[in-house]
DNA sequence: TATACATTTAAGCATTTTTTAAGTTTTTTT
DNA sequence: AAAAAAACTTAAAAAATGCTTAAATGTATA
């Protein structure tokens, strides 16, 4: 369960931390509004704990912008303030849960265990890329082309469904890494182009006109 | 979409019951802890409004029976007390969300707005899947295909219901756990696994033509 | 209490996924 | 054209995930 902790006060920041990895969450730390944004993006985390007084961005701002990107991670707000407009103002930009300092662990992680029990999402389970040509079924994990179709790992399913939402646009290397294995990961360039060879090879075995172009030193892109 | 109020300060309830009833909502409320608790278990609220301090039964008790019951409408819980082992042990009995009095009627719609935003789900006492191939009989704890028929234990049962209330939908383990043994329960994946294993020989035995298949990294879901 | 049944736990096995590393090939630079 | 860098492919090792049992524990009931 992979958590991000958006708060600027650094023994604050440490506190959470602390309390959260004893409880075997994987935790991520950033100290202003502008990272947490990119952190959050990435769409790795369980849930985010963010602060609302944030240098650069405040907590209203980086939750909104987050909904208006679609991004549903559950978000729990942060707050010094007490009062029952920033409460309002906290739900309605699209926070889930609010919780003013000072706060306990155990209402912490009682908080937490209620926002990460849902999570049934709407993920889009089917997409198209250039009228049928190629269709990808997330629920079956499986990609197929008129009536060829082929199992996909999970992997490999996450990474198509990366370029079948761009397609014609280059995506890096290292924006794979950073999506699929998580930021802070070791994985490497190698891992990437594995798993571009595996599903070139899928690709082609269902007998896909598109197929994924590599654009050297910038990244890949998906192109018909 | 329906709301039920369980308070007894009646000044209160009937205040409740117009900011609701100015939104549309349909409103039922009720005075005491019992009555709440015999309200919700129709199931047919989309939320329940629920004060801690109550005449004959109090909001804990009553959301933990809720719950117990697996009646999973989401709680709101009400309370002048504002101490964090009230907040603590409000989650945990099970509550979605927790309010402290006073508050202004835009809190409570900016808080009714999260709580009602996902959720839709049904109870029947006997259900189908795929035009009688498959059928559960929740009364009899027992589950058939044509002339054969099988015992299953509740657990077990549950389980079934949920995957044939949501045929070809992937469940994941974490929800099956969630739902069955509880979101702060300490059953681990292996505990779905093994009831899949039990649920896998049973419709077998029947002769089921519907299977539990399982995806991997995801969860399982029903298909024929 | 004894019995049957339900549930949990743990271990071993099977399978799939993921990583790693080495050898090729291709492209770019000089 | 040669050298260097980047990308590709593959096999095999390592890790993770899932399945199935049997035994242990818990619970209800005759």
């Amino acid at each position: 369960m992979n958590i991000l902790i958006v708060e600027d006060e650094k023994r604050l920041a440490d506190a959470l931390s602390q309390i959260l990895l004893e409880q075997k969450y994987i935790v991520d730390v950033v100290y202003d509004g502008i990272d947490g944004l990119e952190y959050a993006e990435s769409g790795i985390y369980d849930c985010i704990i963010l602060d609302i007084m944030l240098p650069s961005m405040n907590g209203f701002e980086v939750c909104l912008e987050l909904r208006r990107k679609k991004i549903t991670t559950p978000v729990l707000m942060l707050t010094a303030k007490d009062t029952i407009s920033d409460k309002v103002r906290g739900l309605d930009a699209g926070a889930d849960d609010y919780m003013t300092k000072p706060f306990s662990p155990d209402e912490l992680l009682a908080r937490l265990r209620v926002l990460t029990r849902r999570r049934g999402e709407v993920v889009l389970d089917e997409m198209n890329y250039l009228d049928l040509m190629l269709h990808l079924d997330q629920s079956k994990l499986s990609c197929s082309k008129s009536d060829k179709s082929i199992h996909l790992n999970f992997k490999e399913c996450e990474i198509l469904k990366m370029f079948m939402s761009k397609p014609d646009i280059i995506i890096s290397k290292q924006d794979i890494i950073t999506k699929i294995w998580g930021y802070d990961s070791d994985a490497g360039d190698n891992n990437v182009e594995a798993y571009i060879s595996f599903l070139r090879k899928k690709l082609n075995f269902v007998g896909s006109d598109t197929q994924i172009v590599s654009i050297k030193k910038l990244g890949y892109k998906l192109t018909s």
